[in-house]
DNA sequence: TATAACTTTTGAAGCGCTTCATTTTCTGAA
DNA sequence: TTCAGAAAATGAAGCGCTTCAAAAGTTATA
């Protein structure tokens, strides 16, 4: 099924179907509805591939992601689908399952398929940038949640800026001994977070080290949250807990309440991403909303532009706010609210 | 870029650079160190464009879903998408919004990309499958959780099943009087689980209108469920309530607990898909889980067989079992089981 | 040294489309 | 009726690759 055939059922020539088509103010409007009827007799629907190949832009862009089954990471992965949609494209979705060498194949894989461009969650949380400076077929990149230095766009989150979201707003309610869950030797991301919630406290004149609780925890899910909120209850209640993101919150909701306390009379806590779930979980959550719907199109755009763009790209870098959304489960007084 | 430039770098036809690529046991290989080294200097990657073209078989699969923010289908898209890779090929990700003439849109796109197949959750939950009877560019799909009829490969999971499986479990622990969250004007999926749940108590010797109070939700979201389960109360406590999904069930715990009532010791409560987050609700959920994995892997697996086969190829229709996972929101004794 | 039997390399043809310089057809004025 | 100018249709060339028949090179045998 060919653009020939085509031709030959409306007895023109290529061209004139190729016209009809792609310019139909080209071809006269009788000629065009012998072909259109032949288009349609047939079911024919042109080759995409060889369109790319005769020089169209493609409308594709890869999306690499890591695969981890993570409430935050699928909705963000969602809104960037959703952002490249509503600019007129589609997404290859590929997972680099946190891996270095296959996220490399992918960017290869995407290369070879000759895509507009690929929006790039690194796999390598603390990975220099030059890691993505040689890469094959220059496919234009977006780095997301990660610095793209001088060589490729980025969008990210202010993660620190977060931190002190969080704890200005605990600081408010009168609370001075907090914890924090998702201590030292974890992801980047949460270092920025506990960086944010050192500082505040030290703009309002106290010291971190008396004030801060640091946690480690061994993951990022809610059992996760629940063994680290129960270890830490070992050695005192603390008046409220900020954790690295809400799945933690949640565990150390589960320890709370096990352990017989409270949410929020006895303990304050503060989750961060504002998953879907935080909403309407049992006591619902305070959290630091990442502007995920934002970062997509950000994203989206800038690709965009670079990918559109002359090859005299300047390189930009979008920095994101994050948002305090108050609930009860640091507010009692809060009406639950989306 | 292109492979010519690599030919005239290492001093070679063509013909010569595609057979190191593609076979390079066919070049001697003192000459294929040449290409190889052409090729690296030049970073060159093939076009997959211009591959497909010539004949080769494309290895991007499409994935049509909804745009539902329901955890459960991101974690079948997940399942999918794994299973897709898994397979040594790619997904390429289309969200129908629900929206028929989107969904048509897609398809056409996804015939003009000419990718290996599609996998499809129809957007017409209730559509006859004539509707994908005539495809644009005779494209092969698999059809989810949809009767494919005489003309596609389908799989599915039997929902009746999976109610009769929820209502034995109830009735074993002794419950009788039971409400269906999910009622009537809902989904087909929902339809089908409220028949199996009628059809396990008439094998009991109890007649559903007595036993089983169907309540209609207007969403399948928290909130909705929530509803639903404060206006059931309304009219009396029943012994246990089958939700037609999780999040009902996480919506219907809150009503329960709101009201001052005890899970699983005043109500039993029992979901439906086992999402990641049932497992880790405040009481855990007994849950009928899907087989998303299994599901997954049988629709790639017919993809690939239907796409790769003879014209002869003969429709298929898996119907896979969901499993009965007890938690402690039915029934006390047992332990927090993943 | 000639010949047969391989091995290796070559490059034109073709995949399905778009483009664009040409050719053909149509219009309307002279 | 003729002809210039506009409108429409034509079809070869080319996009980057693979394939394959033919050419060139190599080795072994007589």
């Amino acid at each position: 099924m060919r653009l020939r055939d085509v031709a030959e059922l409306a007895g023109v020539a290529t061209g004139t179907v190729s016209n009809t088509i792609n310019h139909p103010e080209r071809v006269h409007p009788r000629t065009r509805v012998v072909v259109e009827d032949a288009i349609r007799t047939l079911g024919f629907v042109p080759n995409q591939q060889a369109r790319v190949l005769t020089g169209a832009a493609s409308s594709v862009i890869g999306l690499v992601v890591l695969d981890v089954e993570s409430p935050f990471y699928m909705e963000t992965a969602h809104a960037l689908e959703r952002a490249v949609r509503e600019s007129g494209n589609v997404v290859m979705l590929c997972n680099s399952e946190g891996d270095l060498e296959r996220e490399e194949a992918l960017l290869t894989m995407l290369a070879a398929q000759r895509v507009r461009g690929a929006l790039l969650a690194p796999a390598t949380p603390d990975a220099h940038a030059d890691r993505y400076l040689n890469l094959p077929g220059n496919l234009p990149i977006v780095l997301l949640d990660f610095d793209g230095g001088d060589e490729h766009c980025s969008v990210t989150v202010d993660n620190v800026s977060g931190g002190a979201l969080a704890i200005n707003h605990l600081l408010g309610l009168g609370h001075t001994r907090i914890a924090f869950l998702g201590g030292s030797p974890n992801l980047r991301q949460f270092r920025q977070r506990a960086k944010g919630a050192r500082g505040a406290l030290q703009a309002a004149g106290l010291d971190p080290r008396e004030h801060l609780t640091e946690v480690s925890v061994s993951g990022i899910g809610i059992r996760d949250g629940q063994q680290a909120a129960e270890l830490l209850l070992e050695s005192g209640v603390p008046d409220a807990i900020f954790c690295g993101n809400d799945m933690l919150a949640f565990g150390a909701y589960r320890a709370l309440t096990s352990a017989g306390l409270s949410v929020p009379d006895d303990v304050a806590i503060v989750g961060y991403d504002d998953i879907e779930f935080a909403k309407d979980w049992v006591v619902p959550l305070t959290s630091i909303r990442q502007p995920i719907a934002s970062l997509g199109q950000h994203a989206a755009q800038l690709l965009l532009e670079h990918s559109a763009g002359d090859d005299a790209h300047e390189h930009r870098h979008v920095v994101l706010e994050p948002e305090l959304i108050v609930r009860s489960s640091s507010d009692r007084r809060r009406a639950t609210t989306a």
